[in-house]
DNA sequence: ACCTGAACACCGTTCAAGT
DNA sequence: ACCTGAACACCGTTCAAGT
């Protein structure tokens, strides 16, 4: 059946050239397919099968380089996480805060289902571990009671990876339905329209802007929104 | 092997009392059953096979009822959503809103990983509509603009998901490892502590209060802190 | 040390066939 | 009309066995 595979020295096959020769195996080699698969492929087509067939091995040789498909994704929000780069310590907190917010949003948007992956593992990496650092150094120095920081983080946190997750959606959305934002947005409002106008006067009325895609200022509009409540809750100081 | 099933009128096992006999299949006695699984096994065990199971049926029978599993999962979301009570119209506009929003975690709370339901499925049903045109008036209402309504609401909507998911992961965690929320915190903290003290600072100087879990508290903080965020983007108004 | 073969216990979905 | 049997194309994971 199945042809005995040669250890051999010797090349093969010369399509695939981004990989030397037949590189064994290692961590880094898998996370690195699992990313390719899943900015190809999307999440739901990230399995322990699909990635060992890309690396030309069968799924069970995954398991002598990793625990399982769990540690595997950690690996790879790890890797993510890795990709956005912390603001400088000069600017102003809000500042820093909504840099922090558009870079972080930015890399989520540079890999496919990237949000999904985000809320679906804990931060325990040394990468991740660091944006929360940032966050609570930046959140101290502003000012904030310790009791909030925590808070206030996982607020601004929850709001990128929120916002990230819905706009994947709506791409996925569009992906199968074979059409694009605009082509979504008149089929959703066509939707709204049609609903009863007894029972839903301000979706009707606002359906349009519900389904526009104003991506860029829905985001800053929020992440201003939720800074204004932050200011709020900052105790008066001196500096 | 399998013994035929014989359509009887005449009863058969009394065990299982709360269906009436052999009540032959429909919808809602499909939802019923996802739910009952969802709350005893979750999310992860809804499978058709599963359900199908728990109804003394084959799989392949739910799909003379439901479309596909997506379907099932948006009748699931639909009936959780429809247990949510909407605010009375009296009351002002910040406590409309906090109200919901206490409402509608209380909701996500009743079923197991229901925030992760809600999160995946988009809102279509009535029950769902209800609550976003609620949002909508009341913030129409409250004097915000026609542009920040439907963005405001969505901020309000992604917090409360956002928080729930939060506890229900916390939760499912606690149940792998047989522990409880003390439990895990206890752990959590220790490993903040054994952080690098040069690297994590601030982490650790707040590790006790990052895995303590006052969820009241802090749900009832971060809701404090966004409708501060929106009574600062409200025009003003004279009454 | 590193990988395969083969198996186990699962998935969602379709469709001809039975009653 | 409503359900089953059987199949198809998948999953994650384990483990003895091969090199």
């Amino acid at each position: 059946m199945a042809r005995r595979r040669i250890h051999r020295p010797s090349e093969e096959r010369d399509e695939g050239r981004e990989e030397p020769l037949h590189t064994p195996l290692d961590r880094s080699r898998i996370v690195n397919a699992a990313l390719a698969v899943l900015q190809a492929e999307g999440l739901e087509r990230i399995s322990m099968r699909n990635i060992a067939e890309h690396l030309g091995v069968k799924a069970a040789a995954l398991y002598y380089h990793v625990k399982d498909k769990e540690q595997l994704l950690h690996l790879l929000a790890e890797k993510i996480g890795s990709e956005t780069e912390l603001p400088g310590e000069e600017l102003p907190w809000r500042e820093r805060l909504s840099q922090w917010a558009f870079g972080f949003r930015g890399t989520l948007h540079r890999y496919r289902d990237a949000a999904a992956i985000m809320g679906a593992t804990i931060a325990a990496g040394p990468s991740r571990l660091d944006h929360i650092e940032f966050l609570f150094r930046t959140l101290s120095e502003a000012g904030f009671r310790d009791e909030h920081v925590p808070w206030l983080a996982a607020m601004l946190k929850n709001y990128v990876t929120g916002f990230a997750d819905e706009e994947a959606r709506l791409a996925d959305r569009a992906r199968r339905e074979e059409t694009n934002a605009d082509g979504l947005a008149d089929a959703y409002a066509g939707k709204f329209r049609a609903l009863a106008p007894d029972r839903y006067p301000h979706m009707i009325r606002l359906a349009s802007r519900t389904t526009a895609v104003e991506w860029e200022r829905e985001f800053r509009f929020g992440l201003d929104v939720l800074l204004d409540g932050f200011e709020a809750k900052r105790p008066v100081r001196s500096d």
